[in-house]
DNA sequence: CGCAATTTTGAATAATTATTCACTACGTGC
DNA sequence: GCACGTAGTGAATAATTATTCAAAATTGCG
């Protein structure tokens, strides 16, 4: 499947508003573009693939509303979101992310569009990459975006879950992408980071943001931190024997949301928290498997604005003996 | 049909998350929330109509951005949408005005969340109140919004159109509604209500406004004006004579946006164009029929930003003799 | 220029969504 | 307490949307 061409895109963005906004069927709108139902319905669904068609769903379900006021008092976050279920089966991740983005991608939106925010730090991640998919396209051509840590594989091949670009595009801002490992090989090698004029740059500036947005990462299996390959099985293991349940702008953290002392905690490259300490900080989380992580984030005091799904707010509730609503 | 409880819109919200942003199926979420297929169409049916599900299209289709170039260069415009034509038939008003207000709406929540922005004066009209009905829901506690003209009626019914109080709801601002008519039924009256010491201080609290948003009106059988009854068919036959074509915020003006020498001119309670002349003034206008209304609003010199939908705009194109795009 | 591989197309069909309709449950007035 | 009207329900059906498939168009390549 080949890119479509321009006017591929303007016929669908046509057909788009035709069926959404006009609320014509397909029949209707083959008619009126003299083009068959069948290239009607390829065109729709192209936008919706590319993103031209945003959702936005007004209020959350019930349950989602008492979880939020849950935490909200529990953890004294500033503004907690709680992102409806959507799993279709048992831990489905893709579900989660999917939910938290949408939520957050509003969130965000509004955050960035208020007035006061001249510059944001972001940290990586699926979550938060899926965000600001989901962020409708604002207009804000003097926001800085700035990456807070890197974001590279240790093999330093471009991150598919780059955010900065994608949050620079989506609100007309530049964006100031730090071009380091999340995690240096070794403490001499972050040194060496450090040493470079243009990364103290990016960090300074980075320090100066009004608003930070970071993902929550766990140290399992299934983590992030695995699946690219960021810390290898051995680091992993070692981790967890320091108790380490969480990951944090790269800092690694216990239950308690104590940093667990690793020396790989000292090889992250980019902001540490009390560099962030004060300032606004929307984190995101989705999917139960994180639920230790979590936790120890938001015990680590740094975390002001939280958004997660409900099947994790469920499994968060019953960690920290909240009552959880009666199902529906 | 009553109205639905608490629980049945929490429900229809699961179910409207479920199906938009989760894309299950009817059926799926019928098993998942152990309802009927039927009830779950009925529930995400009311989600829609109640405008918890709002549609946001990104971009619009290839000739309705040059006809916003050319209308941007001609009339010196800050910003100039034309929205998608969705019309089903020959004149379909509601379709114009749909379109309008789904592309304004956007804007205006965009000009809303933007900084600096403390207050907005607003106009009336059927088109004014889709958008902001079609606005998604900001967060600006701090925003007053004051109505810049009456919008009663000659016999002081209240007018279903209002937009201030579905704005402040909308916003989570303060509205602050000028309880006059649009147009008082003498000059003297106009007098008795201007001496109104809360009517003087809503007018002063208006012209402090860093932004208006007004709507277009035309002289003819279809305008808002006949339709509310708001001039009689005599009155309307002595604007014609006298050249008028367009009504701006209750001021009456020919096809060269110079005001009409009409005592009912002198009758608008309300702004006049002096006083919002430097402001930021958005103008939404919907339909063909507005074509010599628009253009002599245009011409006033007092807009600088517009909306307005492709038929209008092509109808517009075509009596200033630009270039029109060839048709899809 | 011609052939093969790929993509694009629209008719046919399958799947899903929307509507109808008969029926039940509930409240209301008598 | 009973008849009546109303609102709500789900099975059945109609309408619409999504997918499949074979044919046509286009592209890439020798």
């Amino acid at each position: 499947m080949g890119e479509p061409d321009d006017w591929t895109t303007y016929l669908a963005i046509r057909a788009a508003w035709l069926s959404f906004v006009g609320g014509c069927t397909q029949g209707e709108i083959a008619s009126r573009l003299d083009i068959s139902p069948a290239k009607v319905h390829r065109l729709i669904a192209y936008a919706q693939r590319a993103g031209h068609i945003r959702f936005h769903i007004e209020g959350r379900p019930l349950e989602c509303l008492e979880y939020e006021e849950t935490f909200a008092r529990a953890f004294g976050l500033n503004h907690c979101i709680v992102a409806p279920d959507l799993g279709t089966g048992v831990q489905d991740e893709g579900a989660a992310i999917r939910s938290v983005g949408a939520a957050a991608g509003n969130l965000l939106a509004q955050v960035l569009a208020s007035s006061g925010i001249r510059q944001i730090g972001v940290g990586m991640g699926r979550t938060l990459k899926a965000a600001v998919a989901a962020m409708p396209r604002i207009s804000r051509e003097d926001l800085s975006i700035v990456s807070i840590s890197g974001s590279l594989t240790s093999r330093l091949s471009a991150n598919p879950y780059d955010v900065v670009q994608l949050l620079a595009e989506r609100s007309g801002g530049e964006g100031y992408y730090l071009p380091v490992p999340y995690l240096a090989t070794t403490v001499a090698e972050k040194e060496m980071f450090l040493q470079q004029p243009s990364v103290q740059e990016l960090l300074a500036r980075a320090r100066r943001s009004d608003t930070f947005v970071v993902g929550i990462g766990s140290i399992s299996d299934d983590g992030h931190l695995r699946r690219m390959n960021l810390i290898s099985r051995d680091e992993q293991r070692a981790l967890q024997k320091l108790g380490a349940v969480g990951d944090l702008m790269g800092r690694f953290i216990d239950i308690d949301g104590a940093a667990v002392p690793a020396v790989l905690s000292e090889q992250a490259v980019g902001l540490g928290f009390e560099e962030v300490r004060g300032a606004r900080v929307l984190a995101l989380s989705g999917g139960v498997s994180k639920t230790a992580a979590t936790l120890s984030a938001l015990r680590t005091g740094v975390i002001t604005d939280l958004v997660i799904d409900e099947a994790l707010a469920k499994s968060l509730a019953s960690e920290i003996g909240a009552k959880t609503p009666q199902p529906a």
